[in-house]
DNA sequence: TAGCAATTTCAGAAATTTCTGAAAAGTCGA
DNA sequence: TCGACTTTTCAGAAATTTCTGAAATTGCTA
């Protein structure tokens, strides 16, 4: 690996968390390396620095392309292709966001709803999908939150952050000026 | 594995996900049954629903104990252990959130004040460090966040998710009525 | 302390995921 | 169409993770 010292603690660090992000090691490194890079890096350039195949950097990179992660770009004169990272770190938010609502939740969401079309049989069952109604409700309202978060601006999502230890006075305050829909409690919001 | 149809489409579909979400198959069959069970179950019957081994069970149930996640009871004049989910589901978001600020956000939060700390000897990381400045502050914006998330009551989790669409209406709501600290847009809200 | 029931530990087996090298496929200019 | 350069594919190798069975440990009762 050819990266000064503290880029490659970082480069190594991030290669571990990628695989609690779901992605894995190398795809995690070669974020980190065309996140600190000056300039966007060809598949060579990448190699080099990180020590792993060329092969493996082309699946990395395709999979950080799928996620959009990474950016394709094109050097004037050079065929090769560049990568860089999106310049603006808010949009690797709105990203992530998408991508574990897609993967995470939606799912789970469609299989729960199958399930819950489905003739229970026995007690067993009924019990069950009582249990599964619940989940499906939870399910579906952090498919609507985390879409609808996908949706705000740079400017929107960083207010809502940074909100912090406020969110309860806000929500406070949205009780006292708006009226809610439905029942919350207890049972999650009811379907249909 | 012994279990009802319905019941056992869920349970693979819940051992499938755990590798997404960070936990291996059985441990996210395991909860998936102890979920839908009417009552709390002892390893052995674990066992017998899923087919796994003994000991696989007994690693699982573990590590659930550590997420939190299921709860050891005890059945009188039964010396075996018996487990069950938290009846309220709401706990869970929780306990989630808590888990992932743990696991996906505090350590990467850890190894970037420590980088930053650092004397960048080269242009190249003096460029790094800039970028692992952003990262950071993105990182304890969101650490800040789900340790907010976390302290709500159920009612508020609840009221924050149920917003949807409403999000960006309350945001603006906030704006009108609350002056905001620092600044917001660009390079993400400045360190100490 | 012995004897039994239950749980945990852990080394190695099995399964899965990741990575590589070699070959194939794509792209461009002449 | 050829030839040089680049990227992609993919079968098998390597590494990692998960799972198991056997043994050790814990805890209880007598």
């Amino acid at each position: 690996m050819q990266l000064p010292p503290l880029v490659q603690t970082f480069v190594l660090h991030f290669g571990e968390m990628g695989s609690r992000w779901g992605i894995n090691r190398t795809v995690g490194q070669i974020y980190a390396v065309l996140f600190v890079a000056e300039r966007p890096l060809n598949a060579d350039e990448i190699v080099e620095r990180l020590g792993v195949s060329r092969s493996n950097v082309s699946m990395g990179l395709k999979e950080l392309q799928a996620w959009n992660l990474v950016r394709l770009q094109h050097v004037p004169g050079d065929r090769r292709d560049y990568f860089a990272t999106p310049e603006d770190i808010w949009q690797i938010v709105r990203t992530l966001v998408e991508e574990r609502k897609k993967r995470e939740i939606d799912p789970t969401l469609t299989l729960l709803r199958e399930l819950l079309m489905q003739e229970a049989a026995t007690e067993a069952e009924q019990h069950a999908q009582v249990r599964l109604g619940e989940m499906h409700d939870l399910f579906e309202l952090f498919a609507g939150w985390y879409a609808d978060v996908r949706r705000l601006d740079t400017d929107r999502l960083v207010q809502l952050l940074t909100l912090g230890s406020k969110v309860q006075k806000v929500l406070d305050m949205k009780d006292r000026l708006t009226s809610l829909p439905g029942r919350l409690g207890g049972r999650t919001a009811k379907r249909g």
